[in-house]
DNA sequence: GTAGACCCTGTACTTAGGTACCGAGTCAAG
DNA sequence: CTTGACTCGGTACCTAAGTACAGGGTCTAC
């Protein structure tokens, strides 16, 4: 099993080191094994992790949140119906982002069309279509 | 047509006053116009602008990128394919945060009825089951 | 006509999420 | 066995997006 110094795991993931050791102290990444030289080492699968987190921060979850993801789990901690409820909480979250996102991608496609067959013109197109859409 | 002071508007809206001025300033607010005493009178469709900027962010959408979705119109700055080219390009970044969202709510799903079926469980449920999606 | 709530501008502070820099130690290729 | 790239921890700095005064004017209900 490889394993990856900081440098080689930011560079994989597109984020710069110290981005990664903010990440170990915030709690995000587990605390690597370190060699003799006090150097970390990195399991592969970090890169997917750091993946994650990039990819859920573009979609407004914090830090935090991002934190609470990752640490969905049953252990001796957590009762598995504490984690349901939890996951339960997330998906809440998760379908309304969905459907607000649904909405402004209705409301872009509405302008993509309406915009070549020109009707009339409010103050602000894109809201108009917004809320053309199933407010 | 009514209209809002500051104070009306920050609170239907659920932001605070100095958050409205700040918007002004970026540019996400019409400037409105003024009494005689310089107090503002906004229109009460700034309190659906203000949830719209909202919840664009919960999304992940910075203020830049909000003010651009709102300003996405023809006018005589603008062109009709100009528009249309950068609706478009709104449209891919909406579908990419769209397909992100619902491989995380699958690895949800999947974490909520694998959290009882117990099977074997890894180092980070949630990122298993997130790439037991595809990918 | 005045007290309390509200608004004005301007400037300063805060929080989240990084980024940069420092001096010192480590690694690997020639 | 040295040199250039990399890593260490620690502290300081930065940007985006607010949030909080301060000092002064305005509104409205009594």
């Amino acid at each position: 099993m490889t394993t990856l110094t900081i440098g080689q795991l930011a560079r994989e993931a597109g984020v710069n080191v110290q981005t990664v050791r903010y990440y170990e102290r915030r709690g995000l990444l587990a605390e690597p094994p370190r060699r003799e030289s006090g150097y970390r080492e990195f399991p592969e699968s970090d890169v997917a992790r750091l993946g994650f987190i990039r990819r859920a921060q573009a979609l407004g979850f914090t830090l935090a949140e991002i934190g609470e993801l990752l640490s969905l789990r049953v252990d001796p901690q957590t009762t598995s119906a504490d984690v349901h409820a939890r996951v339960e909480a997330k998906l809440k979250d998760v379908g309304e982002k969905m459907a607000e996102l649904k909405r402004i991608r209705s409301a872009l496609k509405e302008l993509a069309t309406s915009c070549k067959s020109h009707g009339p013109v409010g103050e602000c197109p894109f809201l108009d279509a917004l809320d053309a859409q199933g407010n």
